[in-house]
RNA sequence: GGGCGUGUGGCGCAGUGGUAGCGCGCGUCGCUUACAACGACGAGGUCACAGGUUCGAGCCCUGUCACGCCCACCA
């Protein structure tokens, strides 16, 4: 019942859900991104950054993915044995965050479980969480060695995660101590200072009076966090503040907690801030700490882990932080000792987990101490022997790098690696690789594990070596370590990529990876950060079911400008998509000129999906020989200078401006005119269609080879039916400067300059598709003149003419415009072309249109009432409006003129 | 308070010394046998501002303004 004609109709739009799948199960079938490190092949390396096994992938990784996978791709087709090593991360307080929620929604804590319980828990959800995550690397076409797969919670990476661990401790760069660490208050953990996100609040500034004991008067401090002086110690001034000389050594008395505490003077303090007297709250303020230290100052703990006053609060116990600020200040006012409040705008501390107000808190805690790390780093960096791209994100290194203080690395969490710490009951620390059968120094056996977790960086710090299989002296890590290349984007670079190379230059030297490529983060339209509260976040997925993953990863490439943020929106992919598309189309033309031109029996159609035509020979490597015409000359030429450069920007870790390249090449060279030139040919037939479709072959090869590091799907299968089997592993386009050919560009864009000029022409002056006017040229020499007759054809047939014919300008031809176009000048009879007489009435009947309107807009403007109480936005408008339809009238009187 | 970056047509962006480009949008025309997810043609910019270097400056230098991001223990 289907007519045979139209069943081998080939689809005639691009259809990815009938090929990405199937595509990259083949490719996972033939094991094409497994790395051999035998091949003999030269080998690069890069480890995918570990997403977090909490929830699943967006926006920002399918760039981060479709980046490295563009080059993965792009070294793998030029010859390397790549190894893209994927994984992923047990992401501490995120994950435990997670399923603390989903326990929540059953009325139950952590703490009902118990420990073990809860992270059995966590175990159970991360295996149900990382599917989805692998699925959509899937989607994604990540070309990574599934063979590899790693987790920072696997045995391999907790022993490294020990290892290094240990030897720190041994080394003195790990140790304990008690110290003023930032505080969450709602995930009950320590963090360190990267995990602290600064906010401006608005905020105040109170100014309180403590009496002095001696009843002689008070002294005023200011706080923009009144309720803390329940726990102060201590006034501060500076030693050299001449007024309060006579207050330094005295005591105060200090206010509803009724404790004395001394006046003492220290440099610290600021005269010129608020009344040049602090108050000094030694537990929740690091300043105050250590002025504390120095004087040997008591400190008094005035909260609970969740941040509420404690006992030591008196009667303001039981309170939360705010609502004891304000009975604080309450109560001093009440006392006529609240001399003022100010506002005070101040940045405050939030959580980067979960944005509750980050409380400095007094506790024990583990720390790196890292600023031998943190010169090796840098020394790596600073010599060159790893390099950020773009560069000026290794200023942004430094700049951390120099200020780096103790990095806080226990998280009071359950989830995670357990510290490698162990107490007896006398509280001696005994530190090891394995579990302990006694204490280090007192011999005891009962020991005790510490709670403590490391903070999920600690692991993901190791990743470049650690998936290798280090500490063992493994196969993967001689021959693929250092990696080559690390991408991420900027907002990593303090929490990951400088852990990694304070621990990669430590511990595996001499760096854990060559080069840092950076890229910014996904934006929308507007170029406004995607957050759910903003609600402009857009789901990989949603994209790629709707438009394909190819019209993705392109829309993501192409706006991923080095270092810049990627805005993506709706449209752009949708423009990426048009062009998969383009491409699609482009193949099913050149396979059918190819099958015509050699005569073979058209194409075959596999149910709904692309052409197969195995049967006509494959691709060629190299183009036609002879390349007789300017059309195939020019093609190779503009092929060639896309080639080398589309190879530069991916070297370059531009893959936006081969992105651009490709784009211009495919659209606005091979379909617009390359195609259209060679339609003719091919429709003659014989050995001139077969030299056009050859050559046609050859240039789609070459550009979906180009094209496929980005695009690999629409790439793969537009290649298989041109004959290849696969070209995930190359080859990739060779060089061929016997190609560039600067004649033909020269003459080709003469050519397209006479084109466009008779199109614009025939445009302006409406002329009719169907009138076919003949052309004179009169070129500006010789050779013009040989290459206009030349390719009389092609413009005769672009161009809709009649006739082209080079000589001298003709004579008595009736009324004829005369065009420009690359020092030539064509004429082009008007007689017949157009009506004159019917032209002569459409100009006049418009011109009647513009002056009755141009009576009107004067008429308006000129009343004075318009002008003065209509709003200006309108009046500017009719302005504008006026001065439209002026100038579309000078237009139209010009072309009237031009008629007579 | 420091550091980095950005200001180019309505919107999003390229363009590191030599006659202003791309995508989207917009206007006019067109279902020309690859593609209407298309084609042809067009409108639209004193390249934030002010100085300077140069034969010549979006592109280099200085300063100003605006915006963005990062870092930061002035209570």
């Amino acid at each position: 019942m289907t007519d045979p004609a139209e069943q081998s109709e080939l689809p005639k739009t691009y259809d990815p859900k009938a090929v990405e799948e199937p595509t990259y199960q083949r490719w996972l079938d033939e094991g094409l991104f497994h790395a051999d490190a035998g091949s003999g092949r030269p080998r690069w390396s890069m480890a995918l950054p570990p997403p977090n096994v909490t929830g699943s992938l967006h926006i920002g990784h399918a760039l981060d993915h479709t980046y490295q996978d563009y080059l993965a791709r792009f070294k793998r087709m030029r010859g390397y044995e790549v190894l893209w090593l994927p994984g992923m991360d047990h992401a501490g307080i995120a994950t435990q965050n997670v399923v603390e929620r989903e326990l929540a929604k059953e009325g139950k804590t952590r703490f009902d479980l118990g420990r073990e319980a809860f992270v059995e828990r966590v175990w159970a959800w991360k295996a149900e969480s990382g599917w989805r995550i692998l699925g959509q690397m899937r989607r994604l076409g990540d070309s990574v060695d599934w063979s590899r797969e790693r987790f920072t919670m696997d045995e391999g990476l907790s022993r490294a995660v020990r290892e290094v661990f240990v030897s720190l401790y041994e080394q003195g760069l790990v140790y304990r101590g008690q110290r003023i660490i930032n505080w969450c208050p709602r995930c009950l953990t320590a963090l360190s200072d990267i995990e602290v996100e600064h906010e401006e609040v608005p905020g105040e500034l109170a100014h309180l009076r403590y009496p002095l004991a001696d009843g002689s008067g008070w002294i005023e401090v200011a706080t923009s966090r009144a309720e803390t002086m329940l726990g102060d110690t201590a006034v501060a001034v500076h030693p050299d503040d001449e007024r309060y000389q006579h207050l330094i050594g005295r005591t105060v008395r200090l206010p509803l907690v009724d404790r004395e505490i001394p006046v003492v003077a220290d440099e610290s303090v600021e005269r010129e801030f608020g009344t040049g007297a602090v108050k000094v709250t030694p537990a929740h303020d690091p300043n105050d700490y250590e002025i504390a230290q120095r004087h040997g100052l008591p400190d008094v703990n005035i909260f609970t882990e969740e941040a509420i006053v404690n006992a030591n609060g008196g009667r303001f116990a039981g309170l939360d932080r705010y609502a004891a600020r304000r009975a604080v200040k309450d109560a001093l006012a009440e006392l006529g000792l609240l001399d003022r409040v100010e506002p005070a705008p101040h940045a405050v501390g939030h959580c980067y987990r979960c944005r509750t107000e980050v409380e400095p808190r007094l506790s024990e805690q583990w720390f790196v101490r890292t600023r031998p790390l943190a010169d090796q780093a840098v020394a790596v960096v600073r010599s060159g022997r790893t390099r950020f791209e773009p560069e000026r994100y290794a200023k942004t290194f430094f700049a951390w790098m120099d200020g780096i203080r103790d990095w806080c690395v226990s998280r009071q969490l359950w989830w995670g690696h357990r510290i490698p710490a162990w107490y007896c009951p006398d509280g001696h620390v005994t530190v090891d690789r394995e579990e302990p059968a006694k204490c280090d120094q007192c011999g005891a056996k009962e020991l005790r594990q510490d709670e403590d977790v490391l903070d999920t960086w600690f692991s993901s710090g190791l990743w470049p070596f650690s998936t290798l299989g280090w500490p063992e002296r493994t196969d993967d890590l001689a021959n693929f370590y250092p990696t080559t290349v690390l991408v991420t984007g900027y907002d990593i670079i303090f929490f990951w990529v400088a852990r990694m190379l304070m621990f990669g230059c430590h511990f595996e030297p001499p760096t854990p990876f060559d080069v840092v490529a950076i890229h910014g983060m996904v934006r929308d339209r507007e170029g406004k950060k995607m957050s759910k509260s903003f609600g402009n976040v857009i789901d990989p997925l949603e994209l790629m079911d709707r438009y394909g993953t190819d019209a993705l990863r392109f829309a993501l490439i192409r706006g991923a400008n080095p270092g810049a943020d990627v805005p993506l929106a709706k449209e752009w992919v949708e423009g990426a998509r048009n062009f998969t598309n383009k491409l699609w189309n482009l193949g099913r033309f050149v396979l059918t000129a190819r099958a015509e031109a050699w005569g073979s029996g058209g194409l075959k159609e596999r149910s709904g999906s692309p052409p197969e035509n195995r049967d006509l020979a494959p691709a060629p490597a190299t183009p036609p020989d002879d390349g007789g015409g300017l059309a195939d000359r020019w093609l190779l030429s503009r092929l060639e200078h896309t080639r080398a450069a589309v190879t530069a920007a991916y070297e370059e870790y531009d893959p936006a401006e081969a992105a651009r390249l490709m784009f211009a090449f495919s659209w606005s060279e091979l379909a617009d005119w390359a195609v259209e030139l060679a339609k003719p040919r091919l429709a003659a037939g014989g050995e001139g269609a077969r030299q056009a479709a050859a050559t046609l072959t050859y240039a789609l090869d070459v550009i979906v080879r180009l094209l496929h590091p980005v695009m690999p799907f629409v790439t793969e299968e537009l290649a298989r039916a041109l004959g290849a089997d696969t070209i995930v592993r190359g080859p990739w386009p060779a060089e061929r400067p016997e190609d560039l050919d600067p004649d033909a560009e020269a003459d080709m864009a003469a050519l397209q300059e006479a084109i466009t000029a008779v199109r614009r022409f025939r445009a302006e002056h409406r002329v009719l598709p169907s009138r076919h006017p003949r052309l004179t040229v009169v070129p500006a020499d010789t050779g013009q003149g040989e290459l206009f007759r030349a390719e009389a054809e092609s413009m005769r047939r672009l161009a809709r003419l009649e006739t082209v014919e080079v000589g001298p300008a003709p004579a008595d031809a009736g009324p004829t415009a005369k065009l420009l176009a690359a020092g030539a000048e064509l004429y082009l009879p008007l007689a017949g072309l157009l009506d004159l007489d019917e032209e002569r009435e459409r100009l006049r009947r418009e011109l009647a249109t513009l002056e009755s309107e141009r009576s009107r807009a004067v008429g308006k403007l000129a009343n004075p009432a318009f002008v003065e109480r209509a709003p200006a936005a309108v009046v500017d408008k009719a302005r504008a409006r006026l001065a439209e339809v002026d100038q579309a009238r000078a237009k139209v009187e010009a072309q009237l003129a031009e008629l007579d």
